[in-house]
DNA sequence: CTGTTAGCGCATTCAG
DNA sequence: CTGAATGCGCTAACAG
């Protein structure tokens, strides 16, 4: 290690060798055993590690890779950070990570610092891709990958959030819910405010013109929930669904404070499937995303696109359902009704 | 930005000027004011940006920051990197970040394979400071700042844990409780395995030969404990203290699904201030840390280490208690006894 | 298989 | 105030 002050030169000379005998030995060599032999050791010796930067300097790669966050103290960037870096790490590959705070603004000129920075190539878990995302791409001349987001002109990998709306809105009506508070955000973020609210409503509502979804909109955090709670309780669900988690146990809070029994009154559910939705009560129902997984598969793609492998565009990410707690089945109490009119 | 050719030189020349001016203008120079817009113009139209590792090739400065995560995917972790990015972001540097995985031989690789990556300095949220850890040091000619952990041969910036747990402690027996079981982590992990605990145990014994405190030793996952709650509970304690809130959450779990109630028939308590323990039932009593604050701190005593500036070592971060619903006070019932007795 | 020769893009002497 | 020259440490032809 010593004081860093090591280079290629010095270990040519201590060896006998040239520069560019070394410089073969490092990457790729065409080399005798016998110097190859001989540099290994002086290496091992001095603690050589070749200059990270004269060594990007020459190559144009730097085997970085950027990312862009919308926010880094939440559970799901977490998993996915946590599932990117199973695959860049046995790849040799390090992130370097900015954080966008929800602004789309930010977000660009993340991406155009990340570039100049010198990565190859930018993961975007991003909040919305605007037109200026797509222009950006003919500028850069490195692949960026999103996800969190799609767009049909930009490299996407992401959960299919209209068919976890879907599953969702099947479910529920199974149950024989009839009327549902839907607590979204704002249609800004189109996979999580529109793509899965629009999944939700249509399978929820299908062939069932009486049935009725109500929106209310929200952010992203349970506090914000919390306090709309009451707002939704006024439209007299059977069923509210938070867009997240999150969301779901702002609420959850909100209706245990007053006493309101979850699901015996009234039904919850979310997205998400984060650990916590478990250790509350009631547990909630909630579609599950593996985020890891996510993380990894977007990791993997990005590997693919940089070194020019064929990827296939517009893959969507599995999911599951979570059965827990918080939803009631409906049927009872109509048939109940059903009976109690057949015999009058 | 056009495809990432155009190079000082190139501006040089539609500037009309050399290499050198246009470098001068690019850092602090003397510059002639007519030469300086020339330049600035025709970098403006081109959207030149230096090239990032020529620039550090020569600079030996990166504005790069390394950070050694222990994990990735946890509350705390994720509000001290937001921390972090607070102050980094401003200073114009960046963070690039390894994760360890709760293993101290992969954390010492990290910090050396930062190091050699050409970092300005490593902040480290380290899981325990070998031997090794400190030997580093020599060999490595940038600053290293730990967090989480501290030792004395070492830069360190951290929450005092044993204070925070003689507050606890305090708090409890002050709530005349005698009986505690402590549901904490192994030894390895000094800061949460031993001084929290220790300053937990000193407090809530102080005076008192005949109170109790229990130890379990388990994981950080809310599971782990889940399952080992059973066996706290056998102690028979009138409250149990989770080393962590994750710890807590785990045991409150178990606790509803037993319909034990809390605080009524034990009480529970954690230490961390996580915001789910905010939407539990019953709301998590616990010693709040805020690792933002912890984040910042850290983020600009590594900024003062790489200037040079004085810093004061083993400064420890303040926090603060956290009282919800989930302990209970003990007089009453003593009261109640007392009496009943008085009356025989 | 190996040494020599050129730069990568930039910051920095050193003379003007 | 400015341009010419030098080299940071490394890789990549190019001739042997």
């Amino acid at each position: 290690m010593e004081n860093n002050k090591v280079t290629i030169q010095d270990i040519a000379r201590l060896a006998g060798v040239s520069k560019s005998t070394v410089s073969r030995y490092l990457n790729r060599g065409y080399i005798s055993d016998e110097k190859a032999e001989r540099i290994r050791s002086v290496i091992s010796e001095t603690g050589f590690k070749s200059n990270f930067f004269a060594k990007r300097l020459k190559t144009k790669r730097s085997k970085l890779i950027g990312l862009v966050l919308p926010r880094i103290d939440s559970v799901s960037v977490g998993k996915l950070l946590a599932g990117i870096g199973y695959i860049l790490e046995p790849a040799g590959y390090q992130a370097i990570m900015l954080v966008s705070q929800l602004n789309e603004k930010k977000e660009l000129e993340n991406i155009i610092s990340l570039y100049h920075q010198g990565v190859d190539g930018i993961i975007i878990d991003s909040v919305a891709i605007t037109p200026q995302h797509i222009a950006l791409q003919q500028d850069i001349g490195i692949p960026l990958l999103y996800t969190g987001q799609k767009h049909p002109d930009a490299n996407c990998l992401k959960i299919d959030d209209e068919a976890a709306g879907r599953m969702m809105g099947a479910y529920l009506r199974q149950m024989g819910h009839f009327h549902a508070v839907f607590a979204g955000v704002t249609k800004t973020d189109v996979a999580v405010g529109i793509e899965r609210r629009k999944g939700f409503a249509e399978a929820f509502m299908e062939g069932r013109p009486e049935a009725k979804v109500d929106f209310i909109e929200t952010g992203f955090g349970f506090l914000e929930a919390y306090n709309l709670a009451g707002d939704m309780l006024q439209r007299n669900p059977t069923v509210v669904v938070g867009a997240t988690d999150n969301i779901s146990l702002g609420i959850l809070r909100y209706f245990h404070e007053r006493e309101i029994r979850v699901p015996e009154e009234i039904s919850v559910a979310g997205f998400g499937g984060y650990d916590v939705g478990a250790v509350v009560y009631p547990a909630l129902t909630t579609i599950a995303f593996n985020f890891e997984l996510v993380g990894m598969n977007v990791a993997q793609r990005m590997l693919d696109l940089i070194d020019h492998r064929p990827t296939e565009n517009e893959v969507e990410l599995p999911f599951f359902f979570l059965e827990r707690e918080s939803v009631r089945r409906m049927g009872s109490a109509e048939s109940t009704r059903q009976t109690l009119a057949g015999m009058a």
